[in-house]
DNA sequence: AGAACGCTACCGACCGGTCGGTCGGTCGGC
DNA sequence: GCCGACCGACCGACCGGTCGGTAGCGTTCT
């Protein structure tokens, strides 16, 4: 039930392995619904030799949403935390989970549904790694707004929103659709940055050019 | 697995109570995850006797899914049709939408998550009542961007983003904190319509904008 | 008036089946 | 010859669902 980021032996290529295709059944069918028997059939493997693998199946559902996180810090927080300018690093943000999260077709994040279902322990930690993450979008979206990029928007509000966009994309997007993901992903990015900045030359801007605050608009009404 | 608003007989006054008592309890824990027992056993009664109203597990979670289908048809869409300038049909819409979100405490919102548990004809009449609201919403946008009142964005996007924003408000929205679900459900429609439209001093801003640099008090779920 | 009836609302006991999980192996490669 | 990977058979618990009742109550028959 502990047990992140071993160093990659036959085991744990196996394990991670058998955690990727297991994501993608949970997700479709749902944690509950689906019995460890069909589990393994799907894994060409018995029951019994699945439990060689995980001592339980809330154990292997931990082990899968947390490499679904391990995903989201490798490949949204970390590289993200290196972008200095706020606006950058929000639409950096937005692109990039948007991007992982339709490319797992939403194993990531629809597995982060199935939380309830951990044991508290378990759930703490995957609570606190969410924490985490939902900490970066809102402190970014602080620094904007004290920089007087942000229109007059509750940051919290504004950062759980953000969050439910995100989420939400894999309950509808379609891979071989209108739209790649690569696209769907910049459209998102663009509507909730659109969104919530100023506006003033939203996509490429030259931050010299930028009021500090917007007191008041034309027209108030 | 049919009826569908039938005259308050005592009958049905009993049915409702009970649908709308099952519904807290499988939003709380999830339909696969409640036994019938312990739903009975909630309700004060035993699971013959809850059988009696219901002729199976299946159908007790299209009567609830149903039931908030009627809400949201009742309070949000029936409302909303007779509105006839776009933008303030769009900014009804969301208000609404999220104000019944958050006082059932996601019970209309979170069940929908759980179609994959009806059988294939019950969910195809799910979705078909959900994608009218859909088509609501995304109809709305395309007469504001016809109207030349929308930004650049993409219309279907759009809307499920919108969409996407609203039904993941239960899963932070807590009753009795920093805001009411009145505060909220206008900063979210003044946040998504604000995103959407092309800015000339049309949004009106809420107070509860100003800026907060306190830490975080809350997490997802 | 009151016995008989019909019907709703509900219960205790029970059913077949499946669940998550265990255990004593077997077998192939180092 | 040992050890990791895996299997077939099996377990008790619990699942959704059924069945034969019955207590209570309004209506009807006499």
């Amino acid at each position: 039930m502990t047990a992140r980021r071993q160093p990659a032996s036959s085991l744990n290529s196996r394990r991670a392995e058998i955690c990727r295709k297991v994501a993608q059944i949970f997700c479709d069918r749902g944690f509950d619904a689906t019995s460890v028997s069909e589990i393994a059939r799907s894994l060409g493997m018995t029951k019994a030799g699945l439990y060689h693998y995980f001592v339980s199946k809330e154990a292997l559902l931990f082990e899968i949403i947390s490499f679904g996180l391990d995903r989201v810090h490798d490949e949204v927080i970390v590289p993200v935390r290196a972008v200095r300018d706020p606006e950058e690093r929000l639409r950096q943000l937005v692109i990039r989970h948007a991007r992982i999260i339709t490319r797992a077709q939403g194993a990531v994040a629809s597995l982060t549904d199935e939380i309830h279902a951990l044991p508290p322990p378990a759930r703490k930690k995957v609570k606190q790694r969410m924490r985490v993450y939902f900490d970066l979008v809102r402190d970014t979206l602080t620094e904007l707004k004290v920089a007087g990029r942000l229109r007059r928007v509750d940051v919290t509000v504004a950062a759980f929103s953000l969050l439910g966009t995100i989420v939400w994309l894999p309950r509808w997007f379609r891979h071989g659709g209108r739209l790649t993901e690569e696209q769907v992903a910049k459209e998102v990015a663009n509507l909730v940055l659109g969104g919530l900045l100023e506006r003033q030359g939203l996509t490429i801007e030259s931050p010299l050019a930028r009021r500090r605050l917007s007191p008041a608009r034309r027209m108030p009404r």
